[in-house]
DNA sequence: AGTTTTGTCGTGAATCTTACTTAACAGCAC
DNA sequence: GTGCTGTTAAGTAAGATTCACGACAAAACT
């Protein structure tokens, strides 16, 4: 059907996102130390990292050393657009069309669930990851990297 | 985990419990109607109903010319509340609590999560299902009994 | 410099778990 | 007994998790 969803997978996304920008020293920070970090499954992980770096959020480098960046400013990266891209792939039609589907349903039910979804988006949207890095900040959680290490390009 | 989730099972017990409310004439609606008026599996929205029925929401009453009404007036039924009823029953335990999760999740980006899902509640709480049926009422969406049926007890 | 080794990401499939759907039968009221 | 709800179980689809192996780039070793 396609129904909006918060998932576990868009969580695990954004923890991931958001350890790389918070921790993110002068190598690229890798799957395992995420994983680690994070308490996400490892391999788990990795299919969520191709999909940000296939969607252009994540840029990964291979390689002893390797890992992964951003592949933008914090700033220029959503929540939203983080949610979105874990979204399944595969339902490219409608998420609530249904011919089938009476009045009452389609004109007053789903309606609202639909706006619901996009309200949340929107929320969402108006969130960037620079946003809950200084958020982190402010609560005193340390990074990894020292303090104040700027992300280039 | 115990995510929040909008399901197809919410969904579903929405369009009913509307469809209920809007349709019902001096006889319960009964379920085979139901489905085939809203498109929804049959067996299935048995077991949606009767967690709506355990909930205190519906009434079912058997035997022929049976089926369902509203345990309570429209405006005193609210669609937070039935979502909640098809919220997995078997999460007693919190939600996104976690001991072995870093600061940043736990501090940061489960509590955006957590907070949205309230924001979520709110919204849905502050809606009755008196609300959707005079939204179908102003949209000229015409109900199985005649007009003006109103609901007793 | 060229080659091998090593450590990482990259990809696809296999397995496990949960949600959804279907089915079969028991219980109750007319 | 007939026609509905009530309950439990079995089957199917979707999501989450794990596994195995290929590709690539840095590092180490001639």
């Amino acid at each position: 059907m396609g129904m909006f969803r918060l998932s576990k997978k868009m969580v695990y996304a954004l923890e991931a996102v958001v350890d790389i920008a918070y921790n993110a020293g002068e190598h690229p920070a890798q799957s395992r130390d995420i994983t680690k970090r994070q308490g996400i499954p490892q391999r788990y992980l990795e299919q969520v990292m191709q999909r940000l770096v296939r969607a252009g959020v994540l840029k990964g480098v291979r390689g002893p050393r390797g890992g992964y960046r951003l592949a933008r400013e914090r700033r220029r990266i959503t929540v939203g657009e983080v949610a979105r891209v874990l979204e399944d792939a595969d339902d490219a039609q409608d998420p609530l069309a249904g011919d089938d589907v009476s009045e009452l349903a389609d004109r007053v039910v789903r309606p609202l669930w639909r706006d619901l979804g996009d309200t949340i988006m929107q929320e969402l949207d108006s969130i960037t990851i620079e946003d809950l890095c200084q958020s982190a900040h402010a609560k005193g959680i340390d990074s990894e990297s020292g303090e104040r290490v700027q992300f280039d390009i």
